[in-house]
DNA sequence: TTGTAAGCGTTATCAG
DNA sequence: CTGATAACGCTTACAA
């Protein structure tokens, strides 16, 4: 290792002052081309590289934001999502010179103590928030202290889409499910189900939305038929699948399902388990799961919205709301999945 | 937010100098009871927090280590596997004070850049490597470098045990599909299949070899037999289905196969694609979609792995080998993994 | 046991 | 455009 070169030794090579090597790494263009070249000739042969404490403590900034790693559920098949959306928010903020630091905690009283010990000793500048749920109270204390945060997914409250007090992206569930909903539809299904999660959960309510949209648009189902094609059930495979038997009962008698949408991969493994390959199931997530097995699934296109994430955060409003950014300034960004769609071929049925 | 309130402050508050302050933090013992408490006092009354960068600049260690995210492989099912190393790693570090700050890399020599840039910066004290392999051009360069490391995965070299140049947690993949292999055998299977990698990848390699121990122990198929009892695929479920049928092919002469044990979880799935639940199948890792599906898998004890590695970075050796640490100390952990069994119900199979 | 003084490596301020 | 001086908040000799 030996010692780490400073900006003194640096100067010294160059034969300027320690000033002057500060300035050619922050303000270039105060510095004559002739110095500078000295200077960065210097830099390269000593391979400095300023002392990342000593800057953050010199200018009050961290550069660094902090997320919460979720505890892992053991049940769902979605856990890759976060992974994935982690890898995309580390390398971008990476090339803005962010650095991600990672916490846990328990519950959201626990993440609060976190967010408090980590802005307190200037560890990070600001926060990253996923599965945010209705009266989520971490973002209210965010808000209270004014702490810079952004979330990955809305607020869910009353006025989410104009909430001024809160800055979030979100990929738009809705549309994801109402283009599965037609994708099914386009291949020549008329009584399209949905799997989904037990109402009040705000991301699968809207979901749930898009297939309804979808199939009112259709028209192939009369109104008050749509409710014997819905079942709901917890994120897991297993009770996924009870529901899908549940979902087939009630359906049979106005007719059968010819196709199935699901809020996640999870229920559509669950169904698949159920129905094997014989009617289309999309899924949504697109995990490893859906790829694997050949299944349709919603695609949330995770690299934007680490890329919205950031603009929030390091943007005109700086991860906060009450900066004098222009009003008209976005506060949010609303994202559009991808459907994947695949050949579907049975992989999982019998043998 | 404000300005925090800094040592100066809380010395005012309790009325001591700034440096008594200090102890109490750093060395308690040293300060006289009623003063420590006065301290302690103020610095409740003020919600006083050590400015972390400025600590750091002063002890000249950033308390942080650096860990690679890979890049989310959209095809294993594994991904989950370092999300939940993850998930043990950072809680355990949080607990001594360690935080832990991500980074991501194209390939190795971009893995070592970074580990040349975070080094450099004194972002980090050391590093914990994941994915090894053989011949693994990053750690030659971190031992070269001096640079504090751990590594999850054996260096997979000619002397790994005893290898001193380099501290490593592993878990014993070769124990693991033995017991995954007896377990079977314990069910009366006599023919037990083998479903894992192509030869050559070290943790493959030692894993394939815990079936081949079991077999030989257990010798109800000769010797000569074996061979026909195994195939490798690489690690994607349509790949490892595809391998299953070449494997039924091969066993059928010898009198078909009783179970099936695999390296991974997703070439389990794969074979469970095209055997349904006819025969008992042990995977590997113990991802969500084993206990899905409902079958046996062998999990990886990663909180343990977590504790070892810490263990090794900030103990003794201090995550370097050319310490003065005694030599008995050792220099690595080799975790025995825990067979997860699973009743098996015929989730997947035909209606 | 407590206080004083110095310095970690950087950047901001303000002369020249 | 460049260079001296001071400070960011903390800890660690050393002295009282």
């Amino acid at each position: 290792m030996g010692a780490q070169p400073t900006v003194s030794d640096v100067a010294d090579i160059a034969g300027v002052s320690r000033q002057t090597v500060s300035n050619v790494l922050n303000a270039p263009e105060l510095v004559r081309p002739a110095t500078r070249e000295r200077v960065e000739d210097a830099i390269r042969v000593l391979g400095y590289r300023p002392h990342a404490s000593a800057r953050r403590l010199r200018t009050q900034k961290s550069s660094t934001i902090g997320i919460r790693l979720d505890p892992t559920t053991q049940d769902g098949i979605s856990g890759s999502i976060l992974d994935r959306f982690l890898h995309a928010l580390t390398e971008r903020a990476d090339r803005q010179g962010l650095r991600v630091l990672l916490f846990t905690a328990d519950d959201p009283d626990d993440e609060i103590e976190q967010f408090r010990r980590l802005s307190d000793a200037a560890d990070v500048d600001g926060f990253v928030l996923t599965s945010t749920f209705v009266g989520d109270p971490r973002t209210q204390w965010l808000i209270d202290h004014g702490r810079s945060f952004v979330t990955f997914g809305r607020p869910w409250g009353i006025d989410d889409m104009t909430d001024p007090q809160h800055l979030w992206v979100d990929v738009d569930g809705r549309s994801g499910l109402r283009d599965a909903t037609r994708h099914v539809l386009g291949l020549g299904a008329r009584r399209v189900g949905y799997l989904g999660w037990p109402a009040g959960s705000g991301t699968g309510d809207d979901r749930r939305l898009g297939w309804l949209e979808a199939m009112r648009e259709a028209g192939t189902v009369p109104e008050a038929g749509l409710a014997s094609l819905e079942a709901a059930s917890e994120d897991m495979v297993p009770s996924g699948a009870e529901a899908m038997r549940r979902l087939l009962e009630a359906a049979a008698a106005g007719g059968g399902l010819d196709a199935l949408v699901c809020a996640s991969d999870s229920l559509a493994l669950g169904a698949l388990t159920v129905v094997g390959r014989s009617i289309p199931i999309v899924g949504y997530d697109n995990t490893p799961i859906a790829a694997s097995l050949g299944f349709s699934s919603v695609e949330q296109p995770l690299d934007e919205v680490a890329a919205g994430v950031l603009e929030l955060l390091t943007g005109a409003h700086g991860g906060r709301v009450d900066t004098d950014a222009p009003v008209e300034d976005p506060r949010h960004r609303l994202i559009a999945p991808r459907l994947v769609v695949r050949s579907g071929d049975a992989l999982v049925s019998p043998n």
